[in-house]
DNA sequence: CTTCCATTTGACACCCAGTGCCATTAATCT
DNA sequence: AGATTAATGGCACTGGGTGTCAAATGGAAG
């Protein structure tokens, strides 16, 4: 897999030519799988969405708002306790490698698209308006301070570390 | 200047190689003084933080968290009725034209440190703790949907949206 | 003005990601 | 098998970004 490659050289040291050399595809074959060595680390994201967009199908209706976000949010991060060293690694390079970091913010534009549309729909609202919009890069934003966190402490749970903050962010991050 | 080549051509299909020879220096020279064609649009941002760190220096030490980030994001964002045009082809770039939304996630960082470190001050707690990152991350979260919001609206008041975003945050986005 | 020094510049040669084109090689169908 | 279609990968090219090095520039000091 190329994230042998990722782990050993790092990922900008990882050539193209590396990547499908180890693959035992040609470089051409390569870039006709992934738009982009980037899209190598986001496997079938679009998949995976469509498995968060299911789970707020079933927030009972009438729960509040930012309750069913956190809900949905931390279930939709909740991995196979065996895969968790898998997705620390993942997100690492993510979250760490600036090219990945950068590339990366593309790619969460459908998982706003998302929460904005959920929100949008309780709110009565169209899924452009300020508020959802807002809704949905907050909620991202606190999501990847979370996924920071997580990452930087090794004993930490990221549903847990994910729930505290989505937490904070529904009381408006009052000092109560 | 540069953005008349990105608004006659694109961002994209302009080279550096054009741009260099607009400004009349040499390629290798462009790169000495920006380290991407990214960064052309992003003007001198370190120096704006300054004036960022300096406006939450000027807050009262009672005014609530979350009004002093508000007065603060907003009046940061506030520019000269003259100069609106000009910003907002500037911001349609950097929202708009894919390289550099994602380029500008690496940007956004300092951002986030100056608010975050805000934040932290006033928690009593470390910049790098889990609520001033979420914190940040969300505020700057809002303030990009605000001025999403605000391009898509010729009409509408940069100021006046990033405040009614930042209030909705402060509100932890309740439907009252 | 000239000499000497340091800094700036840009030409050149690279590396690598990404793309269009096209011949070759599997699959698949009849 | 024979014909058709899709997948493959070689090749050449564009464009961003970097290392190297020689030439140009600009002061200061003599």
């Amino acid at each position: 897999m190329a994230f042998e490659l990722f782990g050993r050289e790092g990922f900008d040291a990882t050539t193209v030519d590396e990547i499908a050399r180890g693959a035992g595809i040609g470089r051409r074959t390569f870039f006709r799988y992934f738009d982009s060595k980037n899209d190598v680390v986001w496997g079938s994201f679009g998949e995976q969405l469509e498995r968060m967009r299911e789970q707020f199908r079933r927030c009972p209706p009438d729960q509040p708002l930012m309750d069913a976000v956190r809900t949905v949010v931390v279930e939709f991060n909740r991995v196979d306790p065996a895969e968790v060293p898998w997705h620390r690694r993942r997100m690492e390079l993510i979250l760490r490698v600036p090219a990945l970091q950068a590339h990366s913010t593309l790619r969460y534009a459908d998982w706003r698209a998302v929460v904005a549309g959920f929100a949008a729909e309780r709110l009565g609202s169209s899924p452009d308006a300020l508020v959802p919009q807002a809704l949905a890069y907050s909620t991202l934003g606190v999501a990847l301070a979370a996924y920071e966190h997580w990452l930087s402490r090794p004993g930490a749970e990221l549903c847990d570390v994910l729930d505290a903050a989505l937490a904070e962010l529904a009381n408006g991050f009052t000092t109560t």
